[in-house]
DNA sequence: TTGAATGGTAAACATTGTTCAATTATGCTT
DNA sequence: AAGCATAATTGAACAATGTTTACCATTCAA
């Protein structure tokens, strides 16, 4: 294997995809250009585009980076000991923090697509999953008597709702916020659409 | 006023305004561009530049298009007689539904951002205003006794919501189909939070 | 009819993603 | 140690993007 430089293949790969994600953090993601990536870490485009197929997957990798961080604050929401409800209530409320505190990064997650022909890679869906399914683990606890199927379709419910708010909340700050702060609303809707949940349950 | 083709200033917005719909609809918004457009409508980027400030002036003229036909759609969903809850129910499912048979115009909304320094005209604002006030309307009529903060603090949470389920459920198809239609979803979602809010405000 | 103003064009510029032939450095073999 | 094969790296090239502008053409008013 001959190198010019003392990096491998692997180094120059971390070192692109943490050039992305600076300039995704200070500029967005329109601000992501191969040639600034590769001015950044001291090679050319070409070697850029040796070490990944084109511009799309290095900005998945920087994503999947930012998702991996936000999935550490939720796990870390998680396990904090508390009621089923309240801990639903905490997770909710990092993921609308970690919004706000990385708006650039979260933006790039959710606006950036795909071109045609292109699938989503296992590793980055993998990720996506993992948010899925650390919501229904704690949708489960708040009704474990509850079957799969129920539990998913809540979690899935609930969390595009989160989702929701979160994407009205950032860019577009579609309320005046004299009125209410995103956390309100968010608080509004898990303990609204919860607590009629878990009584639609008790009741059959 | 000389002109050499006849087509008056307006028509030629017009004309563009149009294309770029088309546009917009078969190839999504990574398909327009300001040579197709001129092209498809008999002139050049130059004329374009004259009648258009930049190209995301002429895009956002096509999406306030959408923005409009999508409203058209919730008014006639509002104007059917039926009890508060079915209503809202029904423009919630409206809203999903003009997602799925236009998606790509979907997409370019909600997609589409203004570069820095960009500030949203006024018109365009007007539009989303004045979805969010017909939610609003819609919202009272379910519990007319509630204070206006209230109704807002409802209406913004649940159209959130509304929102978000409609944006994982193009593109990024997170349910697998076999459990759950995003109808469903929508469904659990209205009825879950609402009845619950309204049974806090008989409370106090 | 002539002149001024407007409509329209075409070419230019910078920047994008992407490719690829040429070059250079490295490791292996003899 | 020399040479060779292989891999890494470059830099130029291509097409397409948004945007500007000098120039030409047409029309209306005088």
């Amino acid at each position: 294997m001959a190198r010019r430089n003392d990096h491998t293949r692997e180094e120059i790969q971390g070192m692109a995809i943490d050039a992305t994600r600076t300039l995704i953090a200070t500029e967005g993601l329109e601000g992501v250009s191969a040639r600034k990536v590769a001015q950044q870490i001291g090679y050319t485009v070409g070697t850029l585009y040796q070490n990944f197929e084109n511009i799309h997957e290095l900005i998945l990798h920087a994503n999947a980076f930012s998702l991996t961080q936000l999935l550490a604050a939720l796990e870390q929401a998680y396990h904090q000991e508390s009621k089923p409800m309240q801990r639903i209530i905490r997770i909710a409320n990092t993921y609308l923090d970690f919004g706000q505190m990385h708006e650039k990064q979260w933006a790039a997650i959710f606006r950036h697509t795909l071109p045609q022909g292109f699938v989503m890679p296992d590793w980055y869906q993998a990720r996506i999953d993992a948010l899925f399914s650390l919501i229904e683990r704690a949708v489960w606890e708040l009704a474990p008597g509850r079957d799969k199927k129920q539990i998913q379709l809540a979690s899935r419910t609930l969390w595009s709702s989160v989702h929701g708010i979160c994407i009205l909340n950032i860019g577009n700050k579609l309320y005046s916020d004299n009125i209410a702060t995103p956390q309100t609303l968010m608080q509004s809707l898990v303990t609204h659409y919860l607590n009629a949940w878990v009584r639609e349950g008790s009741k059959a």
